[in-house]
DNA sequence: GTCTATACCACGATAGAC
DNA sequence: GTCTATCGTGGTATAGAC
């Protein structure tokens, strides 16, 4: 699973053939048979793994200590970004592979990931109400956009350039007040 | 063109067969290799196609005056967007299949695609210089996060639900601003 | 410029030996 | 639990008629 959930990363699922897993692995196609029922029935199992792997990072998040509330948005920030690129490469195999993954496969899918997004919704509300978001923030967009910002660091992330720590805070700080100056406004 | 490019937007490029598209404009596949030396062809057309479509909304956007910094930045995150939803499934299908596309169609895309992100970072130059953008942002980063908040909208925007206009607001205040009171940090 | 027909290959999946 | 062997299907691509 570790190997095909990595060469659906980089090839795609449809680009990815069982025989290549099997190779990468060390065995022969008719062999991945054994542990699973079909190529999509792989692919749940790696997309469902992804939200696991991210909801522990959360839940992890979640009942550390924090001295401020950005502290603790942040530290969401982190372990999402922990999912992503310290827990093998499920949770990237969801990102990357859940919107053209199979209808029926998704269909499975979707309910499971609802619940991780309904974690951040129930933590942003949160912090709309101890006054660190602003009271007419759009939640719902709030989020999507937060997790376009730390999802599609997938494209250009490079643990050699900069560490994960610092992109945390630097996705945080922008997410919270941006970039700008306020001036021209 | 139309039609492949849609189709590999909602399907992947791997996901498509050359039957599929043929089929769906009412060809036969043979038929397609009078207008596309090979699959990877009529990708690398679309691809190409797609980066056309974004520079030319981005120079669009350049020559309007505009009263302040933050609203000829806000214009030219509509032009993005606008390109991805406006002018044909090119500029999206560039966004979603480009990652995982065969190497030889990345390689010859890249320099092109290099030229677009140019013109971003230039802007952002500029809007550091003329106060709007805080001194110390992060160019490269910030470029990046503004472009996962809008790339990914393809994954949620429903044009159903809300405008784009007021979508390209959003972006690009949270941008410079953020969506917080700027309390508890 | 599109058709029919087809070559050739790789795919997912199965059966049965070990 | 993995192998060999293979089936059936559908993939890209080509050749030649119209």
């Amino acid at each position: 699973m570790d190997e095909a959930a990595h060469l659906f990363v980089v090839q795609g699922f449809d680009g990815t053939s069982l025989r290549t897993i099997a190779n990468t692995v060390g065995m022969k196609a008719g062999s991945l048979y054994y542990h699973f029922d079909s190529k999509n029935a792989l692919l749940e199992a790696i997309l469902n793994k992804g939200i696991a792997v991210m909801v522990e990072a959360f839940d992890q998040a979640q009942a550390q200590p924090h001295a401020t509330a950005f502290d603790r948005f942040q530290s969401h920030v982190r372990a999402h970004l922990g999912a992503l690129y310290e827990n093998g490469p499920y949770t990237a195999a969801h990102v990357t592979t859940f919107r053209t993954a199979p209808p029926e496969v998704r269909d499975a899918i979707v309910p499971i990931r609802d619940s991780y997004e309904a974690k951040w919704t129930t933590l942003l509300h949160q912090l709309v109400e101890d006054g660190t978001l602003a009271a007419d923030t759009p939640i719902g967009l709030a989020r999507l956009i937060l997790f376009g910002a730390m999802n599609t660091s997938i494209e250009w992330f490079d643990a050699s350039q900069g560490t994960l720590d610092n992109l945390a805070q630097v996705i945080s700080r922008q997410f919270l007040t941006g970039f700008g100056t306020g001036d021209t406004q």
